[in-house]
DNA sequence: CCTTAATCCTGGAAGC
DNA sequence: TGCTTCCAGGATTAAG
């Protein structure tokens, strides 16, 4: 995508895109960055931003079921519903479609005039990214508070990027209970968090991902780190450290799967 | 501050 | 088979 060019921009849900500040009114297809070169793409935690030659950026936020497609042209798409935006792209290696697709619709596209005011007004109040977290710093986040630590990992205020998968998964690596008060990590513990965090996201990004149900990556390959969740979905399965069967449990509004032996709560 | 429930949606699976 | 209920990679809001 980076050098290409947006020669067109075709919105088919209104709702789905929102502007941050300035101007009240329809958004643009110009704020939709038609006219666009596209010179970069960020992400930060779940948030990721395409930013363009001319200044125009967008934030974008895949929700539950989003997905972002690249269809070259001549390809068509598989599964053709609920495609809410698509932006038609020209660059060095010919003409093709970004095509972003959302049953649940729980994502979204922000518009703003420059990548200093989408940092400013959407990536303000997110912690620092989960792939680069520091461990001291983390353990100076986590002091703040007694609540429970899988809360804690999902709030994106406090670390940004893992999501309840990644949570369970770490915590079931580190062996430390989902309930456990985030303030009474010990030093070791979170460190053994830290990087269990880490691990756990940098393999499911080597597998591409965790395909559930819709997820794809940009060409349309699901991942395979489903396949091989330790925690995840796996309720009632003997654990794959002790054989004792992982249980259940709500944290958040979220199931929070766990072994009872292996993540105790001291 | 904290927690909970409700809300925004579609669709697949399970239950009857 | 068909209908209902529940549940799902997320995040915000209101209420208590």
């Amino acid at each position: 995508m980076v050098g290409a060019r947006v020669i067109g921009v075709k919105l088919r849900r209104r709702d789905f895109v929102e502007r941050c500040a300035g101007r009240k009114g329809r958004i643009t297809r110009c704020e939709l960055l038609e006219g666009s070169t596209i010179s970069e793409l960020q992400r930060h935690g779940k948030n990721l931003a395409i930013l363009t030659l001319q200044g125009p950026a967008l934030g974008i936020h895949l929700g539950m079921s989003g997905h972002l497609r690249y269809v070259a042209r001549g390809e068509t798409l598989a599964e053709n519903n609920h495609i809410h935006c698509e932006w038609n792209l020209k660059s060095a290696r010919g003409k093709g479609r970004l095509v972003f697709r959302d049953p649940r619709r729980f994502g979204g596209i922000w518009t703003f005039a420059s990548i200093a005011d989408l940092k400013q007004r959407l990536w303000q109040d997110l912690g620092p990214d989960a792939l680069s977290i520091d461990s001291d710093v983390l353990h100076a986040r986590f002091a703040r508070t007694e609540r429970a630590i899988k809360a804690v990992l999902l709030d994106q205020h406090v670390l940004a990027g893992v999501g309840n998968i990644y949570a369970d998964e770490a915590l079931f690596s580190a062996g430390i209970h989902p309930l456990k008060p985030a303030n009474r990590l010990t030093d070791v513990q979170t460190k053994s968090l830290t990087s269990a965090i880490q691990s756990v996201m940098n393999a499911a990004l080597d597998s591409g991902g965790s395909t559930i149900r819709s997820y794809t990556d940009a060409d349309g390959n699901a991942g395979r780190f489903a396949e091989i969740h330790r925690v995840y979905d796996q309720a009632g399965e003997p654990c794959p450290n002790c054989a004792k069967p992982l249980r259940n449990m709500r944290v958040s509004q979220r199931t929070t799967t766990y072994c009872p032996r292996c993540q105790p709560i001291r």
